[in-house]
DNA sequence: CAAAATTGCTACTTAACAGTATAAACTTGG
DNA sequence: CCAAGTTTATACTGTTAAGTAGCAATTTTG
């Protein structure tokens, strides 16, 4: 998981305009790497406890640090919710875009689409939870950046079912609203899902690909 | 809506163990209606900064008294956020259960518990969206009431999905986990939908019917 | 209309936490 | 191995808000 430390002896062949390049490069991967783990700990509790109820004292005793650790990598708590809430969506948004470039029919894109997203939302549940649950702790411009990310991850699935819509695939009336179903859907897999519950991850994205298969299915058409 | 004077003048027939009788009833009217206003307007604001973010002075200035004010009606701050949580929850389940003694096809039905269900979920967003995202808040104990409520909801409709099932209406593979699904398109619409945006509160419940009827229909049916 | 009960408010305590000033410890280059 | 820079901790400040004690105002009742 903390794979940080790829490529170190790439590291005085770039060009960074500092005297001493290779401790230089590798101080900034151990900088970046501590930052993933403050936001790592502060996920979990945010997702946990909550954004408010959720001391960055606690954060950083999870760390064995000193809560001015924190500080020295992060502005401030609003900071690091945004952070939070960013990885969020746009872990699956980056997840959309890339199922989208897997050459296919509508109805094949659509199925690689939702398998993905499903598991990446599975696998990042506390960032999705808290994206979904704190927007509104967030600052007006850090809400507003968050909302654009969402807003494109619902056009460009918008233009998937369109697409289909066109190729007489899917049974759509307004594509942009029935991509607001299907993202919702996949949204509520982040919380509802419990790890070690009832259904299994496999199970909960095999059945997310049916839920949604079926939404978009045309009235009389037989399943795959 | 404020409907709290209804039968006064039943008053002096009920039984109650005080002496003067026609004022205690209208006293106990008059304090369910000012518990109803507190958590009317607690609910405003938890919905808009969330549980955590919200002072309890600040309640008590949107409703002109002061903060011991609050204090005489209800226990604490908690105590305000289980029963907007409870209202929440109890709501959409008291509807499911009204909507369930509909007589007709598990097919129609079903259409009469979504449009409802949905309905009441629109009208009672605060409520709803404070009961999704602040679950973590409660008190252990009143989580497990409040999993409770909504447990026996989607045991309900999961009971509607399975005599669909019977029947031959729907095409469900496991009616309880479907029911989940159902459930969270319903919980869905709390989270998202937004008084003057860009659709109607009718669109959506329409779109909500749409969706959930797709969602059990058997491949090869047609539309009602 | 006065005594009693009810209802609400002012003013306070207490605790917790975000953020910081400053010092200590460690690292690194000479 | 020492001096300069870097990193992290200790110890603090200021603020905010939950909850309360006790008083004032209002209503009820005899």
């Amino acid at each position: 998981m903390h794979n940080f430390a790829e490529n170190i002896d790439l590291a005085d062949t770039m060009d960074k305009p500092k005297k001493k390049r290779v401790p230089a490069q590798l101080k900034d991967e151990v900088a970046a790497f501590k930052r993933r783990r403050i936001l790592e700990e502060a996920s979990h509790l945010f997702f946990a406890n909550g954004y408010e109820a959720t001391t960055l004292d606690s954060v950083a005793e999870q760390l064995n640090v000193a809560k001015p650790f924190i500080y020295s990598y992060y502005k401030n708590k609003g900071e690091l919710l945004y952070e939070i809430c960013q990885t969020g969506i746009q872990l699956s948004l980056t997840v959309l875009e890339e199922a989208l470039m897997v050459e296919g029919t509508a109805t094949e894109q659509l199925k690689v689409v939702v398998e993905r997203v499903a598991k990446i939302i599975i696998e990042n549940q506390r960032y999705v939870t808290v994206y979904l649950r704190e927007e509104k702790s967030l600052l007006p411009e850090d809400a507003r950046r968050i909302r654009d990310l969402r807003h494109t991850f619902d056009t460009k699935l918008a233009a998937l079912l369109e697409k289909g819509k066109r190729t007489g695939e899917f049974d759509v009336a307004a594509p942009s609203r029935t991509a607001i179903w299907v993202s919702g859907l996949l949204s509520w897999i982040a919380l509802w899902y419990h790890e070690g519950g009832r259904w299994s991850a496999t199970e909960v994205v095999m059945d997310a690909i049916t839920m949604v298969q079926k939404m978009v299915q045309p009235s009389g058409a037989t399943h795959v």
